[in-house]
DNA sequence: TTGTTATGGGAAACCGGTGTCATTTGCAAG
DNA sequence: CTTGCAAATGACACCGGTTTCCCATAACAA
C-alpha cells in the first residue's frame, strides 16, 4: 500500500517536472510581471523581493537598490489579492450609507480617499435601504463575503447601533459618523450639532425673530433630537417661549419639509422664522412660501443645515450650517487605518468638528 | 536519486499529516471556516466542495445536499481573495467618474448594484480629476493595481478615448456611459441626447417662442455638441433662424449658468425662452432671472437637462429631460459581467436609452 | 586562529481557493 | 462475467504573495 503511493508521488513528480519545464502560458497577453519574474531578473529570491516591498527586515543597501531598479523598469505592482491572502486580511474600506444626501456621500469619499492616498487601502461603496427588512443582513453579508477591513458608517443608518454590534462581530473596524459622541472616539467622528445650531437660532434671534418655527428631523434619530434641543436650548436661553405648535415634524426630506411649512403657515401669527434641520427641509418651506406668495426673506426667514448644493441654487440663497465633511471623512479613514500604518500618538484624529454658519441671503429682520 | 526524492515525498507527508492533527490557530478568534473545514466535516475533499459553490462538474445529490448542509450550518463564505488568486480575475468592478452631479452617480451606483446583486461581483467607486495631468496616470493604478474585472467610465470622462484605450491595454473590461454611440455597442451605453433635445426645443416652439436662447455645454464634449446639434436641428426643421448671439457658452456648471444668462439677457431683444444644456445652469439662468426681477415663466421659459433633484426643488421647478440612468447603470454592469455569468444571447443588453421630456412649471407662452 | 554573534538571504510551508488529471464506482452492453 | 464508458470523487500542483526557519557569510571578540 505505502508503495503504491510512492508510486504514484513518483508520477506526480514527473509530471511536474515536466508542467515545470513547459509552464502554460495561462494568459500570456495579459501577463503581469509577478514576484518571482522580479525576483530572477533581480537575482534573488521572491521573500528578499518581498522584503523590499514591505521594507521589512533588514538587507543589504545594493541589494535593495538593485530590487527597486528593477521594480521601476518592469512597472511591478504586488497582486493585492494574493497579499490579502496571504496576510490574512485584505485592503478594502467600505463606506456603508443610507443615501440621505448625494453630495455628502461624495464630499466623503473625497475626504476618506485623501486619507487612502498613497495606501494600499481601497475605498468600496455600499448604499443600503434603512426601510428594509434585510438591512442588517445586507450589511453582514457585505462585510463577511468581502473580508472588509473596516467601514465608514454614515449618518442616519450611522446612528443604529446594532449596525456597530454587527461590526464588531465580524471582527471588522468601524467608525461612525454622527451628530454627537454616540460610541467611544476609536469609533466616532462626529460634528458639534447641538452648538451648530445654537449658533444659528441665536443668530436668528438677534435680527429680531420672537416666533420662531422648526422642522424637526424624524423621531428616532440623535441627529434631530440634538439639533432640536440646541434649538430650544437658544430659545429658552434668550427666554423665548416654545409653544408646542410651533414644532413641525419633518423626515429630512424636501416633501416632507413642504407639509411641515403649510402647518406652520396656518398658524395664526404665522411665524417670522423657520429653522429647519437640514437643507432639503428648508428648500422645501422655501418652495412652499413661494407657491403661497409669501416673500423670502422679507416676509419670512429661513435657516437650514448641512450646506449641500441646493442651498446655495435656490432664491434667495440659503444661511445654513456647514460641517466640515471632507475632514471628517479624512479622519474616519485615518481612524481605521491608523494602527495599519504606524500613526505617532500626536497625530491622533480628533473625534469632534465644529460646524460653522454660512450667511446667505434667507435671513432678515422681521417686518413691524 | 529518485529514492531521495521518495523520501522527501515521505517526510512531506508526515509533516503535513503532523499539521494536520495540530493546526496552527493564526487567528483564533476571528477564525472563518474555510473550505477544509467544511471538507473534512463532510466527510469529502475540497474539491468536491469546490464543485458545490461553483456548481460545476457532476456530482452525486446526496453528496451536494450533505455539503450544502454542512455550508448552511457553519455559515461558511468563501474567501473571495483566494478565489481571486486562484482564477486570476477577481470580482471588482470599478465606477470611474468625475463627479458631474452627485445624484447621477448614485443612480448609476444604484443601477450597477441591482445588476450586481446576487453575483459574485463587487463595485469601488473611484472619483478622478480631470484637470489632473496625472489623471490618466491615477486610473492606470487604480486599474492596475486593484486588477478590476471592469469599469463603468462616467460621462464627461467617459468621452475621452484615451481612457477606452487604456482599459484596453490593462485587459480591463470598460463600458463608457454617454450622449451617443461613440463605441461599438459592447463598450458603449448610451441616451438619445439629440432626439430628447429636439424634443424639448419642439414644445418651447409649439408654445409660440420664436426667439430662444441656448446655453451650450464646454467646447470638446461630445454631449454637449449632440444636445446642441438636436436644438439646432429643431429650429430649423420649424424655419427659425438661430443668430449667433442667442447661443452663450456655458460649462455644466451653477456660476457659468448664471453668466451666460447675464450675456443672453443684455440682448435686444431679450430671448423669451431659453434652453440650458443641463439643470445646473438652468438653475443657474433661473436664479440670474430671479435677481434680475425677471419673472419665470412668464416673461422667460427655460428648460434643463438631467432632471437632477434640484430641476424639482427650485421655484418654479423646471421642466428638464429625464435619462434612465438606473437602467443605463444595470445595462452597463450587465454588459461588463454579461459573459461572466452565462447570459443567454436574447439578453443581449440594449446599447441605446430613449429619454423623456418632464414637463414642470417654468415654461409657459411668451407675452404679447 | 578560533568561537561567537549579527545579519543578509534562501528554501519551503502556507493562505484558501481552483484546474488538471487519475482513480474509483456504477451500470449497461457484449 | 468481462468489458466499456460515463459519472463521481480525490490527489496534487498552482495562483502570488508572506512567514518561519535555517544556513552562509562577515564582523568581532577572545
Amino acid at each position: 500500500m505505502l508503495f503504491a503511493t510512492f508510486a504514484v508521488s513518483t508520477c506526480n513528480s514527473c509530471y511536474a517536472v515536466y508542467m515545470k519545464s513547459v509552464p502554460k502560458p495561462r494568459n500570456k497577453a495579459a501577463a503581469k510581471p509577478t514576484i518571482n519574474d522580479i525576483a530572477r531578473l533581480a537575482g534573488v529570491s521572491k521573500k528578499t523581493v518581498s522584503r523590499v516591498i514591505n521594507r521589512s527586515g533588514s538587507l543589504h543597501d545594493d541589494t535593495r537598490e538593485k530590487i527597486e531598479a528593477v521594480i521601476r523598469e518592469t512597472g511591478y505592482v504586488p497582486n493585492p489579492q494574493a497579499r490579502a491572502l496571504a496576510l490574512g486580511r485584505n485592503f478594502l474600506i467600505g463606506l456603508v450609507h443610507d443615501n440621505p444626501n448625494a453630495q455628502m456621500i461624495l464630499n466623503m469619499q473625497q475626504g476618506i480617499l485623501e486619507a487612502l492616498r498613497d495606501t494600499d487601502f481601497e475605498l468600496v461603496v455600499r448604499p443600503v435601504d434603512r426601510s428594509s427588512p434585510d438591512m442588517l443582513d445586507d450589511v453582514r453579508s457585505f462585510l463577511v463575503r468581502q473580508r472588509l477591513y473596516g467601514v465608514v458608517l454614515l449618518p442616519p443608518i450611522s446612528e443604529i447601533d446594532a449596525l456597530a454590534r454587527l461590526c464588531e462581530e465580524v471582527n471588522c473596524k468601524y467608525v461612525r459618523m454622527g451628530s454627537s459622541v454616540l460610541d467611544d472616539p476609536d469609533h466616532m467622528v462626529a460634528s458639534n450639532d447641538r452648538d451648530a445650531v445654537i449658533e444659528a437660532t441665536r443668530h436668528l434671534i438677534a435680527q429680531g425673530h420672537r416666533r420662531i418655527g422648526l422642522i424637526s428631523g424624524p423621531h428616532g434619530f440623535n441627529s434631530a433630537q440634538v439639533r432640536r434641543d440646541g434649538f430650544e436650548f437658544a430659545l429658552a436661553e434668550a427666554g423665548i417661549k416654545l409653544p408646542r405648535s410651533l414644532i413641525a415634524d419633518g423626515q429630512y426630506t424636501f416633501e416632507s419639509g413642504i407639509a411641515a411649512a403649510e402647518s406652520l403657515f396656518d398658524l395664526q401669527p404665522r411665524p417670522t422664522a423657520i429653522f429647519a434641520c437640514n437643507d432639503e427641509m428648508a428648500a422645501g418651506v422655501l418652495f412652499a412660501a413661494r407657491s403661497r406668495g409669501i416673500a423670502v426673506p422679507e416676509e419670512l426667514s429661513i435657516i437650514g443645515f448641512d450646506d449641500t448644493p441646493i442651498a446655495a441654487r435656490v432664491w434667495p440663497p440659503l444661511t445654513t450650517v456647514r460641517w466640515p465633511i471632507v475632514a471628517m471623512g479624512r479622519s474616519a479613514a485615518l481612524k481605521i487605518i491608523g494602527d495599519a500604518t504606524s500613526v505617532s500618538p500626536e497625530d491622533q484624529e480628533p473625534s469632534t468638528f465644529v460646524s460653522t454658519l454660512v450667511r446667505r441671503g434667507s435671513v432678515a429682520p422681521p417686518m413691524k
